[in-house]
Formats: C-alpha cells, structure tokens, sequence
RNA sequence: CGCGGGGUGGAGCAGUCUGGAAGCUCGUCGGGCUCAUAACCCGAAGGUCGCAGGUUCAAAUCCUGCCCCCGCAA
C-alpha cells in the first residue's frame, strides 16, 4: 500500500521500518519539528525523521499538520492509508478521512484500557501483569476508534518503562504490519470500544519521579521500574537528588532487628532466628533504617524498600554497592520528598 | 554561547585552593585462622593521575587548548 507514515519518537520508528521491510510504499514520513534539546541546545531530529532519511523517505515536519495548507499537502500524496504511531498531534477530520483506509493507529496498551499519552509506564505503575498494543480506525475521539488487531505481551517481574516500551514497539510494528494485510484481505472485523476500565494515562512528567516515602514499598518498586529509564525516580539525599534507578521490597521475613536496632537483611539461608521486627515499623518513612554492602534500606510507609541502584548529580548510575563504598551514608539518613 | 558537577590501579572515592614520596574503602591473587564463611588476620600484584602543550629545580595539583561522562533546565 502506498502509506504516510505519522509518528515522532522511539517507538514509532520500529513500525516505520517494518512497513518498508513488508515492501510497501511509505511516501512520507510526518513528524514533529526538530527542537533543541540535551546539553548545550543542540537541534536534534525526531528519531522517526533519522529513521526516515536513512530509507531516503521524504520527511515533512509541520509545526500544525491540522493547517489547510499542510492536510492539502497530505492530500496532494493520495496515499492509500495513514499509519500513525505516536505523532503526538491530534489530527483532524480533514485528515481521518482523507485517504480510502483513513488512518490506522498503534497504540500500545491493550484498549480499552489506558488510553492516553503514556500507556507503557501507567501499566507497570499500575502493577498490571499483561499488557499489549492495539491497532484502531483512528475516529475524532482520543484512542476511542474500533479496534482491528490485539496483541498481548506479558510485563515481567523485573519489567522497566524501557523494556517494555522496546518490546512493545516490537509488537506494534508486527501487529501494524498484519493489521494492513487484514484490511486489504477484507478479513478484519472491527470492534467497537466499550468504556475504559483505566484512568486516562496522563503524560508523565519528571514531578512524578519524586518519591512519596510514605506510600507502601510494593508501589515504590513500581514507581522506580516504571519510570526507568525516563524519567526516573527520585528522592532528596543531603540537599541533592538521587535518583533510584533499581530496588526491590525487602521481604519481611529476612529483616530482623540487631543489638544496636537497626534492621539487617539476613542472608538466605542464615541461622540466625528471627527477631521482632519492631523497632523498624516505628521508624518514619524515608529514613534509611538499615546499610549493607550492596544495598540499603528505606523504611516507607508499608514495608522496607532495598534500594540496589543509584546516581548522584555529575555521576553516571552505579549500583549501590560502588555507592556506598565512596561514600559514607549513616543509618537513620532521612531521604525525603521535597527539598525547600 | 542556558546553569552546574566530574574524568586518579578492576569499582567507588580522597588528594588539587596552600606544587615537592600514589592515599582510602572494596575487588582480584597468594597465605593464615575457622566446623565453616560473603567474617577476621598477614602479604602481593595492578595506575601514561582523560589528551596535548606551557610555567617550574619539581605538576594529579598552576596556565592554555581539546576529548569524553553526568545532574539541572528545555
């Protein structure tokens, strides 16, 4: 089929590919403008427009692809389809209806459930075990055309933001690819949306990262996979950020009290008898209750969280293990969620 | 020219201001102690101090240029 092809970052460039290597025609990559960004300012490309070049695919970046001027310019193409994949511009009617398969959207999350801008993260920090991508006939609500195609993919244990959003770009792009192959064969049924069961999954924002101690562990490890690796989250250690890039919960069970009070992560297996854990449950959350070799504890507001990674400004991220041994963090350092 | 931190044996740091013997906590290797150990004791190997110039009797340290990494902001 002879596709204009609309996305912008990372996840929409593995679908880009995929259609050229299925053989169809993409006669025009539409992305947004570029935009200073990193260190320095520098202009950088949308992924999607490297991506593009580098197939010699005609690149067109339009600051509002709804203008006249710009959906005349689409028109001008008479494509067959539009493939959209994160472009992150709402299109008009103009644009839905210009071509005789309108446009097919990939959506990663399985509708109708997490619709919206962030759907990969908002499934882990939901603590959800399946996820997925979804193709739909784009229509004039946000993500709320009739599905073509499904396909799920199962969020691990050890799942971040980032390898999620690698797998389900994989997804994306076979299921964009089979999904087109449908709609020319006539054999795809679409279906109709039902009420989503899932909050609407709002951009994140680096705000989000920042560490509310007194929630439970479980959803702190969430927070931390989630977020990882953008934006990250963080707490506030000595007046500096310090972002947590890996943790676990401390199972209850191998954290026992020693003399001094503090809480120690028995090694599995250890002959040590349990003791009661009391004296840590009275600590305030955010307060490092407990430091190994490899990893410290933080008391939150259920459950101790064992936190494994770290970074520190002007550090690259180092497990915590290398942390520790170039820096002294005492027992009972507060780590806390706001610095005034 | 957006603001800022940093590059020192394999890892993480100190030392730089006030030039003058390569340090600390680990790891690795060897030995010892021990029922045993990731614990403890003894010993060893391992570094062009990011790169290139300059100043100096002498530079990790002072001056100049460059490369690389990172935090914030966007």
């Amino acid at each position: 089929m002879k596709i204009i092809f609309m996305g912008t970052p990372d996840f929409s460039v593995g679908t880009l590919e995929a259609l050229v290597a299925a053989g169809h025609e993409v006669c025009l990559a539409v992305t947004q403008p570029d935009k200073p960004k990193g260190r320095g300012k520098e202009m950088q490309f949308p992924p999607v427009k490297e991506a593009a070049l580098s197939h010699g695919i005609e690149v067109f970046q339009p600051r509002r692809v709804r203008e006249p001027e710009n959906v005349e310019k689409l028109r001008s193409y008479q494509a067959d389809i539009v493939v959209v994949v994160a472009f992150g511009q709402i299109l008009p009617k103009e644009i839905l209806q210009m071509t005789p398969y309108g446009c097919v959207n990939v959506h990663a999350s399985l509708l109708p459930k997490y619709r919206g801008a962030a759907p990969i993260q908002w499934a882990i920090l939901d603590g959800e075990k399946v996820t997925g991508v979804t193709t739909m006939q784009m229509d004039e609500g946000l993500d709320t055309g009739d599905m073509l195609k499904k396909a799920e993919v199962e969020i691990s244990p050890q799942e971040t933001g980032e390898s999620l959003h690698d797998k389900l770009a994989a997804a994306g792009a076979g299921l964009c690819v089979e999904t087109l192959k449908g709609l020319e064969e006539g054999t795809i049924v679409p279906e109709k949306q039902g009420e989503s069961p899932t909050a609407y999954a709002k951009m994140l924002t680096k705000q989000m990262g920042n560490i509310d101690w007194t929630r439970p562990a479980v959803e702190i490890e969430r927070l931390v996979r989630g977020l990882n690796s953008w934006p990250g989250a963080y707490t506030h250690w000595d007046g500096k950020v310090m972002k947590i890039w890996k943790s676990a919960v401390a199972d209850t069970e191998t954290v026992a009290t020693t003399r001094d009070g503090s809480a120690q992560v028995m090694a599995a297996g250890g002959n040590e008898p349990a003791r009661s854990a009391d004296a840590v449950w009275s600590v305030s959350p955010g307060r490092v209750v407990s430091v190994g070799k490899d990893s410290f504890l933080v008391q939150t507001g259920d459950g101790l969280l064992k936190v494994e990674e770290v970074q520190v400004p002007g550090k690259k991220r180092m497990e915590t293990g290398a942390f520790l041994r170039g820096c002294a963090l005492p027992v009972g350092t507060k780590l806390v969620q706001d610095v005034e």
